[in-house]
DNA sequence: CGGATTTCTGTTAGCGCTAACATTAACGCC
DNA sequence: GGCGTTAATGTTAGCGCTAACAGAAATCCG
């Protein structure tokens, strides 16, 4: 009871009226603080913080007689007052584009695992893929004092990124995940890149013959990322001098975005072969061939990207791209315990990028 | 500049040694304090935190003074403290069974969006379906004095209890979500109930004419909710003199725990009409029927839960059962904000459970 | 234009906890 | 048994911020 392992996560707002929670008499808000149970014990508060940090401090007959009168006073340690104390928060925030989206859920569930054995939180903010809300989201995090801050991706407006490097500056580590690019050396990156990935999807399907080529971008306009796959996949496809065009879907639903998608090409010539932005607007496009007896790969080939669930569910398998989704967390998560190690032992931070590489994933739909 | 908007998600650990973000030298951790801000404008700190809350309260040209003194130096509150010294956290703490499954980021969506206007921020953990790991996410989120405490369903085990009773007492709402018992009234229910929507599953395929049923259950041993829908489905099954088994399909990713399902009915006799814990299920059973070229619903019916963007996109739809998956998010927001309010203002805070009401959605597959 | 308002700013104290140091108790050993 | 050593506890002060009240400054109005 001493020791409670936990894992969590948590949105922020900040504007309107605060609300208050209790109706306190004046100061106090009831609860048993470490000097109710220091009390209780016949000790003083101190030997109760020590016996919460390291219990083998204190003398066993003590830590008894603290422990069953943390049991009868109900304590709860506030850890707003043991942050503001030490000067350690233990919070690591994390801002990504969306967690409705699955994504990104497997990333924060890496980083929250790996960070959870050394007793680290991870604070929760999500953007829906919008630069102004990123730099809001970057302000609200900072003012819980994290002890690192993971953000995602490599574009920031400029606030975001003076607010990041004001972080860094005060020996906070800043990470960016979810890309790479070797020459940018201003903050650890983990991740891979993005031109490297269009330009893999580019040449699988240059590959395997086709050479007129479609890129099926998401809808979301911030969505850099899928953007930049698209472009290298549109500048090997052309270097190759295949023909290779960019489709945008809508902005809705990512499998009927798909559907819509593949419609839009029915109706303006089909390509031989089209790259999707992710694996639900591939299958959605997949679906729909399906509804339309057009023959995949025979007439479309149709090749994802990201290797989620249902690409290997759909008839006889959609090709993709796996990217380590678990292991960009599991890695960021690793990288950062070592930064605040470092920073710990007074060692210079040290920038050293980590590169989760993804994988062509053929099946049957290339 | 100082109002910012924001919305952030945070997940929790707690063990191993902690480790410090910055080598401080000594206390003061060198990021600019109120008084800092306050020594530049030439005024005293309480003015400058008086800004802060409510600009209005000073004269303009002082908070113009204050606001580029902020500017100058960085300045970025620190939300402990203010925590510490008001009492209000202002952190609505949500448990919820994951992340990864996307059934509650809508709720987690519905929560934030709303609490948000209103400056207050949710702190999100994940139990992983499991009540041990509830207890121990309650007990960590409960360290950050949250103004309220947003629970995952009605079982909870005795000690998590505990802890919620005692948060209740100690004046901190606490509300429980996706599920409804009226009888129950021991914390504020947001949802709906189980049982109905599983014997309106039977109901639904029993009016179709389907008299051989099968509820098939996810392999997640602790998702309570998922029984209780399969137990009222057989009951209301048998009642109607039907055939009604429950099958368990294996803990694995849901669209292949839905094949193996199927094909595990197949070997032991298909039944008529199969309804299942939820829509990933569903699908998968939809595509290995495909794949088996077994006719749907002409040899088996399927009916899945939760009406995810996968059901409408199938074949010609899977029918499904529609939840406010977001609503109750966003009522429980609102219900929350109420009983803040009524505690702030002394009133006795009312115990008024909201049902978000489920409707079966009928498509092709039934 | 003086006293009552209203508006703005300052003072004091303390939220709950923990670094850092000071002190005392317990122990070992020649 | 006195001295050094270690183990266990206590003392002091302060982290950054905000209630609550007090005081000063500006404003109002008969």
């Amino acid at each position: 009871m001493a020791n409670p392992k936990k894992s969590s996560i948590s949105l922020a707002p900040f504007a309107g009226p605060p609300i208050s929670a209790a109706s306190h008499t004046g100061r106090g808000h009831g609860r048993a603080t470490q000097a109710t149970v220091a009390r209780q014990a016949g000790v003083t508060p101190m030997t109760v913080s020590r016996f919460l940090k390291a219990p083998r401090l204190v003398r066993a007959d003590t830590a008894a007689r603290i422990e069953s009168a943390m049991v009868e006073t109900g304590y709860m340690p506030n850890k707003h007052a043991g942050m503001l104390a030490s000067g350690r928060s233990n919070i690591v925030a994390a801002i990504i584009p969306s967690i409705a989206s699955s994504i990104f859920a497997e990333t924060v569930q890496g980083l929250s695992d790996t960070l959870q054995q050394r007793g680290l939180e991870v604070l929760l903010a999500c953007t829906n893929y919008s630069l102004e809300r990123e730099e809001e989201q970057i302000r609200a995090v900072l003012g819980w004092s994290p002890s690192a801050l993971v953000v995602t991706g490599r574009r920031h407006s400029p606030n975001a990124l003076a607010l990041m490097h004001g972080a860094r500056h005060g020996g906070t580590p800043v990470l960016e995940i979810w890309d790479h690019d070797p020459r940018d050396k201003q903050f650890v990156q983990i991740g891979f890149s993005h031109r490297a990935v269009g330009a893999m999807m580019a040449r699988h399907l240059l590959a395997r013959g086709y050479r007129d080529l479609a890129y099926v971008d998401s809808g979301v306009a911030e969505d850099f990322r899928a953007h930049e796959r698209g472009e290298a996949f549109v500048r090997v496809a052309t270097k190759a001098d295949a023909r290779a065009r960019v489709v945008q879907a809508p902005r809705s639903e990512p499998m009927a975005a798909g559907r819509a998608a593949l419609l839009g090409m029915c109706a303006a010539g089909l390509p031989r072969a089209a790259a999707f932005a992710n694996d639900q607007l591939a299958a959605g496009a997949f679906l729909e061939a399906a509804a339309q007896r057009i023959d995949v790969p025979g007439t479309i080939a149709l090749l994802g990207f990201g290797d989620f669930p249902i690409s290997s569910q759909l008839g006889a398998g959609l090709s993709t791209v796996s990217v380590g989704r678990y292991e960009i967390g599991s890695v960021c998560a690793t990288q950062l315990l070592a930064m605040l190690l470092s920073a710990e032992q007074g060692r210079p931070p040290g920038l050293a990028h980590a590169v989760v590489q993804p994988r062509l994933v053929r099946r049957e739909s290339t």
